[in-house]
DNA sequence: GCGACTTTGTGAACTTGTGAACAAGGGCGG
DNA sequence: CCGCCCTTGTTCACAAGTTCACAAAGTCGC
């Protein structure tokens, strides 16, 4: 009970930690030994006192007057994130986007080892993709059991994103990453989290459209659409107007 | 004042729209000509309610009894989404995601179409990636002004990302999708999404890694960690234990 | 050593978002 | 033409997340 009363983590504030993460990465690529809560806020584009909050959850050691220690803070976040160890994942659907993920060296070195690409198009099988080999999707219980993988990345069509699910989950992957513009239907306990950039595009349009007609035309007006829904961020500085 | 009553959509409710609209559009695929608020929610995973609150934020035409008749809805949706005409963007940096998305038909139906990529890599000009273009960096201004775009997208290396910011922003954009695992210094009215898929995938991570800690390395247990941060989602199945 | 200064960690107000419950209102059968 | 049934639109209470403000706690200069 005592190492559990710490181990309320509000999903806001895990979505916050990778940005963390990456910033405390970033200071101490620069040799930055100390850093404050202020600076890692300027950093990640939030709020001081959030950062604050988030960090005491998980009973973080920074010193009153001093700020925190980036090395020990950075294995603090390391550690609740879970990326103290390799995660391998796969991905499923070898199309532009899969390929590109596959080629993509930008979260190997974050912990994340793309084990194997799978797709239905036997054509595509036995291409390489950077380092990684196209099989077929038959193969990807498999390929899950023999290399422990763990989280399945989904970018297959629309159409096909269901049955990629389903194979994952029948597989016995629990977390996925859907590319797929579908909202998928999977059994409980398993954790899909949504990534459409046709979306975000969508949401892009919604203010900006917004911004033409609160503004009559105009075309240097400030829009008013604080960070929300996860990913946005509007910039703070002072129109000017 | 009369027009602007209703004005006051709830950014959690913008992010949810987009969702509405894929689902109304598949709807309309499949010649179905009525819909409720149930079936709606049913498709977008989430809760009817929600749907039905979303939906009045901009008076929607829904007949009490009956439902929401799916061709008007859209419309609807569409216009509060400001699609009713097309969002020309640009893509900056022409590497494996970059192009990924340049070859990606997936938003092009949607009302956003790619006018063209840009790269500082003079070696990569002149490439054709599906229907684009890859053009230098420093025309960049020619190619918003002249098309008049509107959104940017980044697909830069991260160290790349700010410059291509300051290089959209110069050129009047003012709407950013970031695929570049950097927060952006913009100024004010300038909005920026972020998505990074690193983050995406730590997140997952943080429950994987909990769920192991929570149930003692058992593999079956149903985690609980509801929806939030814009993209989560979790089956609200029972779990089969 | 001691006081002033700095920065953390957190309690508490406040805002935003969610889910349930229900009244209002329209269609349909009789 | 009337009443029943169904689904919307809305209200309300609660949960989650954010921001402020300040006490606790440590360091540094003198």
């Amino acid at each position: 009970m005592s190492q559990s009363r710490r181990r309320v983590i509000p999903e806001a504030t895990v979505a916050r930690l990778p940005v963390y993460h990456r910033c405390l990465l970033q200071m101490q690529a620069e040799d930055r030994l100390k850093t404050s809560s202020e600076q890692l806020a300027e950093l990640a584009g939030v709020n001081a006192a959030k950062v604050r909050k988030d960090l005491s959850y998980f009973g973080s050691y920074g010193t009153r007057g001093v700020g925190y220690d980036v090395d020990q803070l950075l294995i603090e976040v390391r550690r609740e994130l879970g990326l103290t160890h390799d995660w391998p994942c796969v991905i499923v659907g070898a199309g532009n986007l899969g390929s590109a993920l596959a080629k993509f060296a930008g979260f190997s070195d974050r912990g994340f080892s793309v084990v194997g690409v799978v797709d239905i198009d036997p054509g595509k099988v036995g291409q390489q993709l950077g380092e990684v080999t196209v099989y077929h999707q038959e193969e990807l219980p498999a390929l899950v059991a023999e290399r422990g993988v763990v989280i399945g990345i989904i970018t297959t069509p629309p159409a096909a994103a269901q049955d990629a699910a389903d194979t994952l989950v029948a597989a016995g992957v629990r977390s996925i990453l859907n590319f797929a513009p579908t909202v998928l239907d999977v059994p409980g306990g398993v954790l899909v989290r949504e990534v459409d950039v046709a979306v975000e595009l969508q949401i892009l349009a919604f203010h900006e459209e917004r911004r033409v007609v609160a503004s009559g035309g105009r075309t240097a007006a400030p829009v008013t659409a604080p960070s929300s829904g996860g990913a946005a961020a509007e910039a703070a500085a002072p129109a000017d107007v």
